[in-house]
DNA sequence: AAAGTTCACAACCGCGTTCTG
DNA sequence: GCAGAACGCGGTTGTGAACTT
C-alpha cells in the first residue's frame, strides 16, 4: 500500500515454520481456550509461540477448533460439491460454508487430489464409466480418513497414550466463519429447531498396564457438526489433532464432565510441555523440530518412556494420582526448560518480558518468557 | 530390497479486502 | 478520506507415506 510495499506479516527469520508439534498444538488450544482469539498477530507471542499469528490462526481453522468434522467425505458430499464448484469456481471458503465442520482448505484439497481428476476423466471417458471412476476416487480419498494414529511410526514403548477426539454430536456457530459458522445442515438445523443441546466431547484416554483414564472435557462454545472424528494424517509429517483432545464450554471456558478432573497445563508449566514433545509417541517427527536435549538427556528420556515412568509423572503433573502414589523421582525426571525447546540458545538472554502484557496474562505468562518483539509493534 | 514415482494433505505465501485510528 | 494494520482467501509448495518398478 502506497509506495512502501507490504510489510511482511512476520519476522520470517525469527519464527518456527514446518509442521506443528503437539505441544505447540496444546499451547494454541490452551490459550484460545482460555482467551480466544481477538487478535491473531498478538497471540503467537502471548501464548508462547514461536510462530507467525498467520500460522496460528491457520493451525486452528483448519486443524485445531474442536467443531471441526473429521473422516470421509461422502460420495453425496463430493457430488455437491463438484455441484457447487460449478456455480462458483475455487470459491473454496464459499463453498466450504455448506459442509459444517469442512474447512476450505480441506475442500480444496479433495478438490484438487480427486474430484478435479474425477471430473476430468469423467468426460473424457464419458459418463458410461463415471460411476466406476466415481466409485474408485472415492474410495481413495476415503481410505485418507478411515482411521488415525496418534504416532505413524513406532508403536509406544512401555504404555500407550491414546488421545481421543470424540467429537459426537453437531452444534451451531455463530455468523463468522472463523468463529465457526455453520450454514445450512439439514441435521443440526433440524437439532436447532427442536432446540436440541448440542455438545461435543472430546476425551484423553490413557491406558496402561494399570487400567485406563480418561479425561473429558466438554465443549458447548457455539459449535457445530463435528460428528465422529477420525481421519488420517498423510502427508507434513504432524499428527492432525483429532487426536488432541479439548473442549470448550461456554466461552472458551474447559468444564469437566467427568470424574477425572483436568486442566490443560498453561504456559508455567514448562515440564509438561516439554514431556508432550518429548513423548515418543506424540512425536510423528523422528526428527526434533527445534534445538534439542543433547543424547544424554533423550537417552536417559528414553528410559523412562521405557520404564513407564512418564506416565507417573504425567499422571502426577495432571493431579491424576495422587501423591502418594507418585513415587517418581524428580531427580531422575529433570525436564528441559521448555524455553530452550521453543526458544534458540542464542535468544534466551534476550527474553524481556512484554510490557504491555496486562495483568491477567501475566498470571498466565509471568513463568514463560515472550519472543523478543522487533515488529516495533 | 532399493530406488523412483505418485499421492495426499498440511502449511506457506502473497494479494485483496476489511478494519481501525 | 487516508494510511497502515490485520484478516481472509486462494494458489502453491514441501514432505512423508504408499505404491511401483
Amino acid at each position: 500500500m502506497g509506495g512502501k510495499g507490504r510489510t511482511p506479516c512476520c519476522d520470517k527469520s525469527q519464527v518456527k515454520r514446518g509442521p506443528w508439534s503437539p505441544s505447540e498444538d496444546l499451547r494454541l488450544i490452551s490459550f484460545i481456550q482460555k482467551h480466544g482469539h481477538g487478535n491473531w498477530r498478538a497471540l503467537p507471542k502471548q501464548a508462547g509461540l514461536l510462530r507467525c499469528g498467520k500460522s496460528c490462526r491457520l493451525r486452528w481453522i483448519n486443524y485445531l477448533r474442536p467443531d471441526l468434522k473429521r473422516g470421509n467425505f461422502t460420495k453425496e458430499e463430493e457430488e455437491s460439491i463438484i455441484k457447487l464448484h460449478e456455480t462458483w469456481g475455487n470459491k473454496w471458503s464459499k463453498i466450504a460454508s455448506h459442509y459444517p465442520g469442512r474447512t476450505d482448505n480441506e475442500i480444496k484439497n479433495v478438490w484438487n487430489t480427486h474430484l478435479r481428476k474425477r471430473l476430468a476423466l469423467k468426460k473424457s471417458c464419458g459418463d458410461d464409466q463415471s460411476k466406476e471412476l466415481s466409485s474408485i476416487t472415492s474410495s481413495s480419498s476415503s481410505s485418507s480418513s478411515a482411521s488415525f494414529q496418534l504416532s505413524r511410526g513406532k508403536p509406544s514403548v512401555g504404555a500407550t497414550a491414546e488421545l481421543v477426539h470424540q467429537s459426537n454430536q453437531e452444534s451451531n456457530m455463530s455468523k463468522n466463519r472463523n468463529d465457526c459458522e455453520l450454514p445450512n445442515s439439514t441435521t443440526i438445523q433440524e437439532k436447532l429447531d427442536q432446540n436440541i443441546p448440542m455438545e461435543v466431547t472430546n476425551q484423553v484416554r490413557v491406558d496402561d498396564a494399570k487400567g485406563v483414564k480418561t479425561l473429558t472435557i466438554s465443549s458447548s462454545f457455539s459449535s457445530h457438526d463435528s460428528s465422529n472424528g477420525s481421519s488420517s494424517s498423510q502427508g507434513g509429517g504432524i499428527s492432525r489433532p483429532d487426536d488432541l483432545v479439548f473442549d470448550f464450554e461456554g466461552a472458551y471456558e474447559p468444564q469437566i464432565v467427568d470424574k477425572e478432573v483436568f486442566e490443560i497445563p498453561f504456559e508455567s508449566d514448562h515440564d509438561f510441555w516439554n514431556m508432550l514433545d518429548e513423548f515418543v509417541p506424540f512425536q510423528s517427527n523422528p526428527e526434533p523440530l527445534l534445538p534439542q536435549a543433547d543424547q544424554t538427556y533423550q537417552s536417559s528420556n528414553l528410559e523412562l518412556v521405557e520404564s513407564g515412568k512418564w506416565l507417573s509423572y504425567l499422571e502426577s503433573e495432571l493431579g491424576l494420582e495422587d501423591s502418594t502414589k507418585t513415587e517418581i523421582n524428580n531427580q531422575d525426571f529433570v525436564m528441559k526448560d521448555a524455553t530452550e525447546q521453543l526458544v534458540p540458545e542464542k535468544y534466551c538472554d534476550k527474553l524481556p518480558k512484554p510490557a504491555e502484557i496486562d495483568q491477567d496474562m501475566d498470571d498466565y505468562f509471568g513463568m514463560w518468557p515472550s519472543w523478543p518483539d522487533n515488529s516495533g509493534n
